[in-house]
RNA sequence: GCGGCUGUAGUCUAGUCUGGUUAGGACUUGGGCCUUCCAAGCCUACGACCCGGGUUCAAAUCCCGGCAGCCGCACCA
């Protein structure tokens, strides 16, 4: 199959410094790609752009934590055993299966959750052969997808390249809760890179060992998934692909963010919410509509720890429809998990909003009586007191006459003078409990590759990157009209301006103005400013808009303010006043 | 990981079958000339046989192994 506008977009972004494959020089590895000096400026762009929403417009704050993660954590959140899978090779074609797979295609036997043993077990009693050559098959054995290694000098620990970079967030979970003085909702994101050692990656940037995630872990009160915005986007509308639509094999339908959540389609609106960011973020970046659809997880396919999951999906003529943001509702799957593992106990206490009062009924041990009778041991029975059910010593002292209690192979016995029974009202002022998890995760190195193939445009025989100038990595280029020392003493003066200033600038004199333009506009530069002969003595300049190749005279004294309106679109280039 | 196909400058490619001078061309890129606004022209320079081993007097060319890419299978919390 020719994928030509992705061979276009790729070879250009090779050529061009944004992206190639690494460790070229020794034949290249697979799934491992370098940023070159365009792509890593592009990347930080974008990766501003997220953190401009997430951080400052959803008021979450970022955290950074390590790549390389010791066993326990990974083992709490269930990468160690879960993010595996059971394989099994031929001995005699050397094919290679997934074990369960096999075994449920050809004996047709719901093998979930055995282990490798189990399996292997089964292999052999049921005569389980290669379905290719009919050979015998190995035991089963676990290929995890995590890149192991060794922490310390002597390597007895073992540690994995960090999966995801959510763990690297439940893990301080109790001093972010602090930091956030305990009230929830609150967010935390990271951007950083995670890793997975595939198997076999072939789809370039779109399925990487070594990748860039931005997640933000919510932290919610499970009794309230609201969102205090909701009503401002509730008439946003959503291209949603539920998982209803595709089981019935129907097409995504385009709803309105208020009706999804009234018509139970998006599980809550918080998560609603979230999906409204990303189809914002990703029109603001250029993608347009028409590519952009939200498709739910069938609940085969949902994570186990996750109750509603949907994948924000662009669409790419050589990939298909392509998950580039994963937005799930995590439970507390993750903060339970590590409680369990760490015994540190990662709740949150919630406050009720009126306190509630419960009667109890308690134990006051007569200590007149109490203590002369037990002496020595009164302090411990009445602290074994404090933990036993108060309504079975009542009723055994009412029909008995007594209670009997063991400490420490010891049996005392109290008697109704010994004891007094208390009704009292406890207020009960809240409760503890584990906060829900909203995660928004963006592939960040499959939204740059939708980017470069979404702002990819041929027209009147150029071609070029059309990107948002809010994200191209060259802010403008300075030009003489022709190879002269004295317009281009002129041009570089402007460049330097601009440098100054703070945009990123670039100077070029090589082949003719036309040349030079191409070259500026395949990088998706979005101003062009050009000193002509006419320059020396009006002040003045040409600068010219990529997209519709209009160009403008202004004052070479005036082009730093100029640029600045136009890059923080103040202004529109038609409004620049010659 | 398995099978098939492929691997010559930044890109596209000639040469490989049939081993033999200094691996040829085009585009791109750098320098220069020319040129008063959108990849023009001229001069000039830089730049390649995927890696390793074998056969041979001699390997880009033949053989073996590796690596990578593409396609199919498998895999894809």
């Amino acid at each position: 199959m020719i994928h030509m506008k992705h061979d276009k977009v790729m070879n250009i972004a090779k050529k061009r410094g944004f992206l190639w494959s690494s460790f070229e020089i020794y034949a290249g590895v697979a799934g491992f790609y370098d940023y070159g000096p365009l792509g890593a400026l592009l990347k930080d762009l974008i990766i501003d752009k997220w953190k401009n929403y997430y951080i400052i417009r959803e008021g979450f704050y970022e955290i950074e934590s390590p790549t390389v993660m010791p066993e326990e954590v990974l083992k709490a959140s269930g990468h160690v055993d879960n993010f595996t899978d059971p394989m099994t090779e031929c001995k005699e074609c050397l094919e290679v299966y997934r074990a369960d797979h096999i075994i449920e295609e050809m004996i047709n036997r719901d093998v979930e959750g055995l282990s490798n043993e189990e399996l292997t077990q089964i292999i052999s009693e049921e005569k389980v052969m290669c379905p290719r050559c009919g050979g015998h098959l190995t035991k089963v054995w676990n290929y995890n997808l995590m890149f192991q290694t060794l922490i310390g000098a002597k390597g007895k620990k073992t540690g994995y390249m960090r999966p995801e970079t959510a763990q690297g967030i439940f893990i301080p979970f109790k001093r972010l809760l602090r930091f956030f003085r305990g009230k929830l909702p609150f967010g935390v994101v990271q951007v950083g890179k995670a890793y997975r050692n595939e198997i076999s990656p072939r789809q370039g940037v779109i399925r990487l060992r070594e990748f860039t995630q931005a997640e933000a872990e919510i932290f919610v009160n499970p009794e309230d998934k609201t969102h205090e915005r909701f009503h401002e986007i509730k008439d946003t509308m959503l291209k949603l692909y539920s998982g209803e639509i595709q089981l019935a094999e129907g097409e995504p339908v385009e709803i309105s963010a208020g009706d999804a959540h009234d018509k139970g389609i998006v599980s809550s609106q918080i998560l609603i919410y979230q999906l409204y960011i990303a189809q914002k973020f990703l029109r603001e970046l250029g993608i347009p509509d028409e590519v952009i659809r939200f498709r739910q997880h069938l609940p085969t396919e949902m994570a186990h720890y996750a109750i509603d999951c949907w994948d924000v999906e662009v669409y790419t003529e050589k990939y298909g429809w392509v998950e580039i943001i994963g937005i799930a509702d995590r439970t507390d799957f993750d903060l339970k998990s590590h409680t369990e593992h760490s015994n540190e106990d990662l709740r949150v206490f919630i406050e009720h909003d009126v306190p509630k009062m419960v009667k109890k009924l308690t134990i006051k041990p007569n200590m007149s009586k109490f203590g002369p009778y037990f002496k020595e041991d009164a302090p411990k029975i009445i602290k074994a007191l404090e933990d036993i059910d108060v309504e079975e010593v009542k009723k055994s002292i009412e029909s008995d006459n007594a209670f009997n209690i063991q400490i420490e192979d010891k049996n005392f016995e109290l008697l109704p003078e010994h004891l007094n029974f208390e009704e009292i009202e406890e207020i009960i002022r809240g409760e503890k409990i584990f906060p829900h998890v909203i995660e928004p995760s963006y592939g960040i190195d499959r939204i740059v590759y939708s980017v470069l193939l979404h702002t990819f445009t041929e027209d009147n025989e150029r071609e070029y990157f059309k990107l948002p100038k809010e994200i191209a990595p060259v802010e403008v280029s300075v030009f003489p009209l022709l190879n002269k020392k004295e317009l281009n003493q002129i041009a570089l003066k402007i460049r330097g301006d601009l440098r100054d200033n703070g945009f990123i600038a670039q100077f070029d004199t090589s082949g003719t103005i036309g040349r030079r333009y191409a070259r500026s506009d395949e990088i998706g530069v979005p101003f062009a400013i050009t000193v002509d002969h006419e320059s020396l003595d009006d002040k003045k300049v040409t600068i010219r808009n990529r997209d519709d190749l209009k160009q403008k005279r202004v004052l070479i004294s005036d082009i730093p303010e100029i640029l600045d309106d136009l890059m923080k679109s103040k202004i529109e280039f038609e409004d620049i006043t010659q």
